[in-house]
Formats: C-alpha cells, sequence, structure tokens
RNA sequence: GCCCCUGUAGCUCAAUGGACAGAGCGCCAGUCUUCUAAACUGUUGGUUGCGCGUUCGAUUCGCGCCAGGGGUACCA
C-alpha cells in the first residue's frame, strides 16, 4: 500500500550504497514488531554480512551502517522518525498522514480493498468431485472450503479463474442405488431436500448390498445391463443422476458455492478408452489382456527406480479405471481453455497418482503437462486420528453436521439475543454455523490432518468464525447509531491510540496477504489474517469510544469502523464465510 | 524397501531465514447503569522430536536418526 514510500527510501540506500562502495541489492522490507507506533524496517544483517570491508562481527557492523544510514537520510518527508537499533533501520510513519490514507482508500474501495486487477490467462481449480447417488460428508466440506477459497484469493490476487467440478457419475455405487430404487422404491420421487433422500437411499441400498447376496448378484446384473446400454437403464440414470446433482446444487448454494464447468465421468469414459488404444499403439502402453491389464511402466520408461511406477490404465477386462479417465479429462480442459494452470484439489493419498498423469501427458507430448499443478490436502479424521469409515458407520454427513450446528447455534442467538425476529435468527443461525464448520477446515495449514470432534466443531468460542462475525456485528452495530451516515474524508488528526494504529495497520497489509496467500495457494493465511483483523477491532473496540467521542475524533474513527467492518466482510468473503449483520 | 506428509505450551494450532517463538481452549482471578460480555483484562504454561551442518542469524534451509500417518499394478 506504501509502495511510493518504499520505493523512494530504497532508493535513497541503494544510492548511499553506491556511493560509499558497499554492495547493492541487499535491502529488504520487513514489517517491525507491534510497538504501538507504526513503521516499516530494514534488517541490515544481509548488507553487513556482504560488505567486503567489514570489521568485526556482523551484527555490529549492522548497527554501525544502519546509523550512517539514519545519518545520511535525514528526515525523509512522511515518516515522524527513522530509527537504528539492533541492525534495524525503522521508519515510523506519520500517523495521522497514513491512517488517513488507508482509511480513505479502503473506504472508496467499498469492499474491494485487498483486490487487484484481472490480467492475464485464466487458471482452471478443479474441486468438490463428490459422487453422485451419495451423500456428502465432512471430508467433502474441506475440500470444497478450501477449493472455493483457493479461487476466490487467485481471483482477489487478480487471476481469471474457471471452477470445475469432476462428477463421479458413474459406477458400482450408483448401480446399486438404481437398482435398489427400481426394486423397493419404484416410482418414488426427492422431496425438498433432495441430497437427504438421496442419501438414506444410498444408505439403504449399502446395507442390502454387503447383507443380502440376492440383491448383491441382482446389482451385478443390473451392472451387465447398464454395459450392454439397456435404454429403459440409462433413462433411469439419467433422472436420478439430474436428481443427485439438483441436491448438490441446493448444498453448494447453502455453502455458498457455484461451478462455471461441470464435467462428468460419464463424459470421458469413452474417449478414455479411445485414448488407451492410442497409447498401445504408440507403443506407450504395453497391452497385457486378457490376463493382465494395460499398464504404463514409467519406471522402465524413463529409467528412473520406484519414482513413477506403474500406472494401470485398463483393466485386463476392458473396463476404465480412474487414470482412463483422468487423462482425457486433462486433454479436455486444455482443448477447451488457453489454461495457465490447471489445478487440482485433491487429497494428498492421490499425489502419486496426479504425479503419474501428469508424466504420462508429458510423454504423449503435451507441453501443457508441466502446469498441471496438484494442491494436497489432508484428510479429515476423527480424534485418535482415526480415518472415517462408512463400515464402520463413523462417517460425519455433512447433511447432520449442517443440520446440528444449526440447530445448536439458533438456541445461543435465541439466548443472546432474545428480541431477534424468528426469522432473522434462524438466518443468523445458519450463518453462524456455517461459518463456525467452514473455519477449521480452512485455518490450518493444508498439509495438516484436521481433526473432527462435535465438541470443538460446534464450539462457537474462541479463535472461530463467530468471534470474526462478532467483530463485524460490532462494527455494524456502531454505524447502525448513526444510520450509515459516514463522516466525510480526512481527519486523523487526533493523538491515536495504540489499538487504532494496530488496527489500521492490519487492514493496510491485507493487500499483500491477498498475494501471498495466492502465491503460495495457502487460505489459511487469510484464515488468521481474518482472526488477526478481528481480534485488533475487538481491542480497539474496548479501548476507544467511538458514538462518545468528540469532534474529529469522532469522524475519524467512525471512518475507521467503516473501513473496518468492510475490510472484516471482505476477508470473510474469501475464505467462503458469511457476516450476518447482527448477531 | 522406496516416496510423500506431520512432529512447537497439558490440548488444538500460528509464526516471509530476522528483533523477546505467539493465539485459542483448559485452569485460576477479575470486568456489563457504557457503541451487543459470542467480548475484554490478568495469571499459569517452551530443550520448537533428537543430532550434525549451512548462515551474521534456523521453528523455518540441508543431511542423518526417532516417532506417527499416508501412498506404493487392475478402488478413487
Amino acid at each position: 500500500m506504501f509502495d511510493q514510500e518504499k520505493e523512494y527510501l530504497i532508493s535513497q540506500l541503494e544510492n548511499y550504497c553506491k556511493q560509499n562502495g558497499l554492495p547493492t541489492g541487499k535491502l529488504e522490507w520487513r514489517a517491525i514488531p507491534f510497538s504501538g507506533e507504526w513503521g516499516i524496517a530494514i534488517p541490515l544483517f544481509p548488507l553487513a554480512a556482504a560488505d567486503t570491508n567489514r570489521k568485526g562481527p556482523v551484527p555490529e557492523h549492522a548497527m554501525k551502517l544502519a546509523e550512517l544510514m539514519k545519518a545520511s537520510l535525514g528526515q525523509p518527508a512522511g515518516f515522524s522518525r527513522v530509527e537504528a537499533v539492533r541492525g534495524y533501520l525503522n521508519f515510523y510513519f506519520l500517523t495521522s498522514q497514513y491512517a488517513a490514507r488507508v482509511v480513505d482508500e479502503v473506504i472508496d474501495l467499498n469492499g474491494k480493498h485487498g483486490f487487484a486487477p484481472l490480467s492475464g490467462k485464466a487458471s482452471m481449480v478443479e474441486y468438490s468431485n463428490p459422487n453422485t447417488h451419495k451423500p456428502l460428508h465432512v471430508g467433502h466440506l474441506r475440500n470444497v472450503i478450501l477449493g472455493g477459497a483457493v479461487c476466490n484469493i487467485l481471483e482477489a490476487s487478480g487471476k481469471p479463474i474457471i471452477r470445475a467440478n469432476y462428477i463421479g457419475d458413474i459406477g458400482l455405487h450408483v448401480i446399486k442405488w438404481m437398482c435398489n430404487y427400481e426394486r423397493y422404491h419404484q416410482g418414488e420421487e426427492p422431496g425438498e431436500d433432495k441430497m437427504r433422500w438421496m442419501a438414506d437411499l444410498y444408505a439403504e441400498a449399502d446395507k442390502r448390498f454387503v447383507s443380502d447376496p440376492e440383491f448383491e448378484a441382482e446389482v451385478r446384473a443390473y451392472f451387465a445391463r447398464w454395459d450392454a446400454g439397456d435404454p429403459h437403464v440409462f433413462a433411469l440414470w439419467e433422472q436420478t443422476r439430474d436428481w443427485s446433482m439438483q441436491g448438490f446444487l441446493q448444498v453448494y448454494e447453502l455453502l455458498g458455492e457455484h461451478f462455471d464447468r461441470i464435467y462428468f465421468e460419464s463424459d470421458v469414459e469413452e474417449s478414455g478408452k479411445v485414448l488407451v488404444d492410442d497409447l498401445i499403439r504408440r507403443g506407450l502402453a504395453e497391452d497385457g489382456r486378457p490376463e493382465n491389464p494395460v499398464i504404463i511402466d514409467l519406471d522402465k520408461m524413463l529409467g528412473t527406480n520406484e519414482e513413477y511406477r506403474v500406472v494401470v490404465v485398463l483393466r485386463s477386462d476392458g473396463t476404465s479405471l480412474y487414470a482412463t479417465k483422468e487423462i482425457p479429462l486433462a486433454i479436455m480442459k486444455f482443448d477447451e481453455y488457453d489454461l495457465d494452470k490447471s489445478i487440482y484439489v485433491i487429497d494428498v493419498r492421490q499425489s502419486l497418482h496426479i504425479k503419474q498423469i501428469r508424466k504420462v501427458l508429458e510423454l504423449m507430448g503435451y507441453p501443457w503437462a508441466e502446469r498441471i499443478h496438484h494442491l494436497a490436502y489432508e484428510i479429515v479424521n476423527l480424534p485418535g486420528n482415526v480415518t472415517m469409515s462408512s463400515r464402520d458407520g463413523t462417517v460425519v454427513f455433512l447433511d447432520d453436521l449442517i443440520r446440528e450446528a444449526t440447530e445448536r447455534a439458533f438456541v445461543i442467538v435465541k439466548e443472546k439475543n432474545p428480541e431477534l425476529a424468528l426469522e432473522t435468527a434462524e438466518e443468523v443461525a445458519q450463518a453462524v454455523a456455517l461459518g463456525a464448520i467452514k473455519y477449521p477446515m480452512i485455518a490450518r495449514e493444508n498439509t495438516k490432518i484436521v481433526t473432527f470432534d462435535w465438541d470443538s466443531a460446534l464450539d462457537f468460542n474462541g479463535q472461530s468464525a463467530p468471534y470474526i462475525q462478532y467483530a463485524f456485528v460490532r462494527a455494524n452495530s456502531i454505524l447502525r447509531r448513526i444510520e450509515n451516515q459516514i463522516p466525510e474524508k480526512g481527519g486523523f488528526d487526533h493523538e491515536l491510540h495504540p489499538s487504532e494504529v494496530n488496527l489500521i495497520e492490519l487492514i493496510s497489509r491485507l493487500p499483500e496477504e491477498v498475494q501471498r496467500a495466492a502465491r503460495d495457494l495457502k487460505p489459511s493465511l487469510i484464515a488468521s489474517y481474518a482472526y488477526d483483523l478481528a481480534k485488533a477491532f475487538n481491542d480497539f473496540y474496548n479501548q476507544c469510544q467511538v458514538i462518545k467521542a468528540e469532534g474529529s475524533t469522532r469522524e475519524s474513527r467512525l471512518r475507521l469502523v467503516e473501513a473496518s467492518r468492510l475490510t472484516i466482510e471482505g476477508v470473510l468473503k474469501l475464505i467462503g464465510i458469511k457476516a450476518p449483520p447482527l448477531m
């Protein structure tokens, strides 16, 4: 946000280096640990270490250089003072001037603070990837939230994004469902809650499948009819898939997600088989049928040792597998769009598979293969690092989780704010509940396992989304007192309280946080930032009067509250969490 | 065996190679006649798994161990 000032100072200091025979290119900006004053710093250790004329230890020399540079700079415009301390050159802003600038900019941008203009080629992010006819569980939730947040953050950083979803619409799970439906629920149709209905029938089908050999045989026979292209089975498949998709759309709407391009597994199955023939002809794949599958022995071809292993691209009976479909899907994406990157949000257990697919595409001669990127994230486990299993009945369904969380949140909303109208209370409860369950999915690093337990999932206190939402509500509540009539520009000529300085500093840092999160594909950085921001606001709220402040102090603080409100709301939006106007 | 990930306060987690390793939960003690107490203040709590190295400086980078998890030819 202060690029001009930074550039100016760096150029001055680089000049100083040139004139005094010091190495150049060693100066970088750092934050100053917060001390109630607002500033930026340059550590001089790299310069001191690289200085060939250095005598004595680096820290002492860095300190000496800091003092010399401080003397040569004098008093730069826009800064209250320069300080040389412990090997750092610290520059403190003239707070009034900069505070006003930050706040003015944020208010003018009206929710777009932190956003860079879109430019360059689009990237595709594939995420969610559910199977039709099956219920969604907390594992799916992490994927959707993470993928959605990555998209939001990349877009905010200036990158056009295509949100893609690859749906598993064929397979044994689908046939099981259909067979059970035809046998026991013929003619029934889903009600309001399609997801729930599909899920219940799936559970029933699965139970029959494992416990009833007769049913299992029926399913196998049904699968054969599907393979033979039976029109009746096909029609039922289309119908039931559509119900399932409607259910997904309901959930996505609830979660605030949307997709630009939906791919179906069934779209790439045939082309995958054709592609496998091509691979065999080109000598890339070895056809071991009928006894053995069709494989690509990557290690043999590349001369590597247990690095790429073997990819099985077609079963020995000629049916398709994961890789059969992934390869044509990747090609389809690059055929349809001129992509900068193709990002796959898929859990870490599939790392080798994706690495193999990328390598196969490279061997096939596609130059874009290297632009495929796997965003690997860890799974959601139960306490004790126990992986959820449908067989043990330990899977936590998204549906149940959202319902339970919303009910609990509703009780708390009514308790905290009994005057709220029923409808409002329900809306608030939903925003709080969804926020609370989403936040832990995104607030830790992608590579860390999320441990799900009901107690912490339903805990609305502490480091959580409701805490951040509450800060937003408090800001709103102040502004409601003045009927959202935000005072005119300017102000901040009062003695700023440290909590004000801290808050403004955090607000000013959003653009670089967005860039960093986008560069590293780490929404967790934004989640932490959101919490820090809320904490800074609460601190300010507790220490500074706004409505009761006087004159220009009051006006400045009202503007600061507005800037905070906009920033908190925007940052929550980036991580897919709604900010309710009241709680 | 080989590959990948993780290891930081009692628990859950933060920390661009940079200043004193920070939050939340929990424990204990406080703060509502005040802009909403879903908040705030204070207290307690550390051999950053272990060792060696690189560096002016390592939780962060490299190597080697230890522990846990995952992957490793016809599941996805």
